[in-house]
DNA sequence: GGTCAACGAATGTCCTGGACAAACTCCGGG
DNA sequence: CCCGGAGTTTGTCCAGGACATTCGTTGACC
């Protein structure tokens, strides 16, 4: 059955390229048709054999996808050319502030980074509860974790992470992000928020951070936690009453996904709950659907809260 | 307007199926030809449009799949026999001790589930942090959150709780145990345990449960959450000097995905390091691998613990 | 000079139908 | 009772074709 997804440390079968990149099975065939990459050898019942390197470069390639790019343009670019142009899509994508800027406003950024390269996890974590503390949680997620999540993502799609690395780093945040929510007094005002994900997508950095901003505004929020069927979504924000839908879209997400679901959502939820995606995923800021409120960044929390509440003021 | 993303409120294209369902598109075409069902409709354009009710079917054979159903068997029964079918397997499935049983040992168990059921969210987490403070941690988890998991799987596979209820439920022990573990102080002795699932395994609570007793044991250890790739578990094994490597295996794994897992970390990891298996995987108990710890459940831990420090004394 | 429509190229997803290993079932012999 | 081998079931992969959608460019018109 899935068997066949375990594969050895220098090779890769399809299906866990496609775990491991965010391309389709279908595409992976349809690119090596069509442009020659990638070229997989062939094991002895003659199904395709990525090796590693591959792979690696098809991450890059996914990440310049999603930026923008087209396949027939990059394709055949060497590695090393890639990788520059992901770094410059990166720096140029990464809204408000770039990697130089934001290390530089916290140096601490840094250090943590190689806490975690450096395995050093009780370090990691003691250093990030005293960031917490220090500067507060609102300043913590927006100028720390944010952009850490964000330079981790970038460099795990650079092939700089190891996958046990950036579960680690997403523990650790988890973690703490989650004893320092637990410590927000909850006076369970409205709106009404359900925080969660789409099934496609497991990442669930984003949702606690959003979590963690909606508390300090004091709302009522409810987290489903990652991979929730668009049904179920629908269901839970019946059962919750909820006033807002909060969906968060990580930038490894097939576009295409991303736009059904919030359609689908959009079509069956009552006009009267509100619909907010947020995260790293590029098609929300390319072509944003209509009837949902894209949120730009973390930041954007905070007003559309005001927003909201001044909207349905008694 | 992408036409794919279009999806009336009756019917679904394969891919909105394939979300919904978690069948891949292949499967879907697959039992269409070898079984006749589903039976979509084609559009204009000859591709699949499905009806809901045909995927409201789909779900549960998903579920009755999960459960160790075969598609051939069971895909030609009317719905109403299906959910019958689903309801007595997950009967059958009650381990050791039945519903019965575990409710009349402690009755909270039996509200707290009515709070789920009532999406009574925060009288929940409310009611789990009073009897974690009342108890005590360590039965707090052996008495009330291991059952609870258990009589919650059960009837999630009978199809008395949805999806989004499940998560519900994941998520608020998942908040109330952090937090608890966060309070408990760690004066890192050894062994040094790393807790991770296999890439199948989503369920990570079991690993929350084995972390909190590590943790009374002052254990120092190190969760990698849930789904590691093979590979990054020996890396991560070597990377923080592991003693231990404890691994959860729900019981809806497929037994020889645990068993190959298992053998391929036993072969690959120093003979030094020991291998904890545990959770509800009944291939565990039927054919537990050689040269693996299998603990039949979470009391199995400090008597584990203890033994390995009686081994290592200096 | 800027906007818009039209057209061709690029691209991802869906299709059919075939193949086969892995998983499961069943049965007979130790 | 259990274990191993033969037969069946089942999910995933493959090839190659089709086509709607999207992108880029060109040219006409305001």
């Amino acid at each position: 059955m899935n068997d066949r997804s375990f594969t050895s440390s220098l090779t890769r079968n399809i299906a866990a390229v496609e775990r491991d990149t965010g391309l389709t099975k279908d595409t992976l065939r349809v690119w090596e048709r069509r442009y020659g990459f990638p070229s997989p050898s062939r094991d002895a019942f003659g199904e395709r054999v990525y090796p590693i390197d591959q792979v690696d470069k098809l991450r890059i390639l996914r990440r310049l996808m999603d930026a923008g790019h087209r396949p027939g343009k990059v394709i055949h670019l060497p590695a090393e050319q890639l990788q520059a142009l992901a770094a410059e899509t990166a720096s140029l994508n990464a809204a408000p502030r770039n990697l130089a800027e934001a290390l530089s406003e916290h140096d601490d950024l840094e250090r943590f980074l190689q806490q975690v390269r450096g395995h050093q996890i009780a370090e990691f974590r003691r250093g990030l509860s005293q960031a917490q503390l220090r500067m507060g949680m609102e300043r913590f997620v927006l100028d720390v974790v944010a952009p850490m999540t964000r330079l981790v993502g970038d460099a795990w799609a650079r092939g700089e992470f190891e996958v046990f690395e950036e579960h680690l780093y997403t523990e650790s945040i988890q973690v703490v992000m989650r004893s320092a929510i637990a410590a927000i007094p909850q006076p369970a005002e409205s709106p009404r928020v359900l925080l969660t994900t789409i099934p496609q997508e497991s990442h669930g950095l984003g949702l606690l951070m959003a979590e963690a901003l909606l508390a300090l505004e004091s709302c009522r929020c409810v987290s489903l936690g990652v991979q929730t069927p668009v049904w179920d979504i629908l269901r839970a924000a019946e059962a919750h009453e909820a006033d807002v839908v909060a969906l968060s879209f990580s930038s490894v997400l097939n576009p295409n996904q991303v736009l059904d679901s919030l359609n689908e959502l959009r079509a069956k939820l009552p006009a009267s709950v509100e619909i907010w995606a947020g995260g790293g995923a590029p098609i929300l800021r390319r072509r944003p659907p209509s009837e949902v409120k894209v949120l730009a960044d973390l930041g954007d929390i905070a007003s559309n809260i005001r927003r909201w509440r001044e909207l349905h003021r008694p």
